[in-house]
DNA sequence: AGATTATATTTACGCGCGTAAAAAATAGAT
DNA sequence: ATCTATTTTTTACGCGCGTAAATATAATCT
């Protein structure tokens, strides 16, 4: 394979018999060229070691060929795998991903579109906070790059936005809930970073309505990431102190879930849905350890893969046109109810 | 703050009234100026919207300011922790990280090689796969970089390797279970990707001699990354069919820990070290899940900060002497004994 | 004040590649 | 074989910045 090592294009030029204009127009897309000299050119590539240097091609370029990809907390194996999705399209289109973590911190969240604004890219996918993100931010890089919107919404901002239909999805779960059982009350963080929360403690809200039950909220205490922890320890107050009007606690999601089990665990309340058991805990999302807690979890599925590919392409057929696009589509895909033994 | 837009440092020195060289030097190392000239264009910046081209000054720089972090799997919280850790002290110490996962996949960890070369790094901190890692392709890419390895040790190869005890942690965790009940078998994966697996089989075994006992490894058969899986269809099996000699399990590893605490909790084994408890089971690495399992898993916490802030200070150390170290330094931090209720 | 040293400016070139325009070569069709 | 459409080559310039050398200016010291 590669025998010697060539600097730069001119010198690549000189030992493959091509000329550099046309070696530009092949390395920016190989269809460009003719057949024969594409296969010139690939066989020359296999005899020397040269690939274009980064830099100085996306210096002259009026957009790189970058997608930044930014989402708020890559220590969530939520959007670690939603991420990766993500990732994977853009590179199977010809981008390159550039992943960032706002590390659950809005404040990172700007930073982290300020250091994409110097790399240049063709869009970029972001999952924001929310409420809690700049708006004005958001949309003044939007300005000057398109930007796709994914997980969670913030209204207006972003060509488009792909997410979740939270509505459909606890109303799925609610049914289940109902239907299996005593009906469920809702359990949720207090202020909420996120606006798929508030979305679905309505749905909740309505769904409970709609099948003419009382709805029971108990919001927590507690702020930032720790989730379970959260879950754990408010959850674990309200059971000792008998605060639960149902034996059916459906949870935000699936971090709160995981807290409210352990806390269960520790009191020697045994959850699930079988004899003996003294409470039903659901959780929403199916986070990867959600069929490992003890018992599993009961949650609704989102179709990672499918958000996650309809955001990519939603930025892709935008980059191709090169036109935004005159109305903001909101696409929802549904959710699954997944049944194991918690609920 | 921005009220016009420049356009590039030409623009920028006409308006601000510093000359261009000054300015590139400013940008390279702001003390490299005169402290009353540094204030001057300081202030510019406040009143104008600056800031140099990306690619235009990394073409021309010999190295760039970018240090490539590799990990096998992002999708580990593991690793996302630590993924994080090392990101904070690159951005601290002045250069830009760039965060590729291999998504568990050898062949992605060279593509993730491969793509950092055309970048140009400044230097690489890689956890490789250990043994399935492709050992002449990181050995060729440190001829043109300098290489920092952690968390999982490629021998020899990488200027230096951070990461933790095993010996020392595997033996405290034995040394603590024989001390409060039957003394641990092992559990594992049958063929482990990671190294760190090896040596703490070694290290039980040995650690088990030294104090008298037999020494008892099982080893799950199963492929890939899913170890809560194989913990818990494995660990199941060997539950259900007895074949564990003792009622104390040492797993290699939390995942796998994590897997065998659901298997005995749906084969109703009470699990924890207090009465009416029937199995034991202790884990490695203090995931950031462990907390929160039923029971809550007594583990060893490896310093996940100590590690990464090392790794990260080794590499920098490296490229500011701009001297390969003679000799290869290999730096483990002690783990510390987790007690919880598992065990 | 003058001498010395540190710092800034002027001038100019190079990096590796995109890209435009005109000329030359090739492929496909008649 | 000739014509035409397509592709490639030749030539040349520009992108934004690093950087070197010579010169000019400012700061520090005696």
């Amino acid at each position: 394979m590669s025998q010697r090592k060539i600097k730069n294009m001119e010198e690549f030029a000189a030992v493959s018999g091509i000329s550099r204009p046309t070696l530009s127009k092949f390395f920016n897309d190989p269809d460009s060229v003719r057949r024969s000299t594409r296969d010139r050119i690939e066989h020359a590539l296999t005899q020397f070691d040269y690939r274009p240097n980064v830099y100085a091609v996306n210096q002259n370029r009026r957009t790189t060929k970058n997608i930044g990809v930014v989402l708020p907390n890559l220590a969530d194996p939520f959007f670690s795998e939603i991420g990766r999705e993500v990732e994977l399209a853009c590179i199977a289109a010809g981008y390159s991903p550039i992943l960032l973590s706002s590390h659950g911190s809005p404040q990172q969240e700007r930073a982290n579109l300020e250091s994409l604004r110097a790399l240049k890219p063709a869009g970029v996918l972001l999952a924001p906070f929310g409420k809690a993100s700049d708006r004005k931010d958001i949309e003044s890089f939007n300005d000057a790059v398109p930007v796709v919107l994914f997980d969670a919404n913030v209204e207006g901002a972003g060509e488009a936005f792909v997410g979740a239909d939270n509505f459909q999805s606890v109303d799925l779960i609610v049914e289940y809930l109902c239907r299996s059982g005593q009906p469920p009350c809702f359990f949720e963080m207090k202020s909420p970073l996120n606006p798929n929360a508030n979305k679905r403690r309505n749905a909740y809200l309505e769904s409970m309505s709609r099948h003419g039950f009382e709805a029971q909220v108990h919001q927590a205490e507690g702020e930032g990431w720790h989730f379970e922890e959260i879950g754990r320890s408010e959850g674990g107050r309200l059971l000792k102190e008998g605060r639960f009007e149902t034996d059916t606690i459906l949870c935000s999601n699936d971090r709160l879930a995981i807290g409210m089990l352990s806390a269960a665990y520790s009191l020697d309340i045994r959850v699930g849905h079988g004899d003996g058991c003294a409470l039903r805990v659901a959780g929403h999302d199916d986070h990867p350890f959600s069929r490992f807690t003890c018992p599993s979890l009961t949650t609704i599925a989102q179709d990672y893969a499918a958000i996650a590919n309809r955001a990519a392409h939603t930025l892709f057929k935008i980059l191709d046109t090169e036109a935004r696009p005159s109305t903001r589509e909101e696409t929802l895909f549904e959710g699954k109810l997944v049944m194991r033994d918690s609920a």
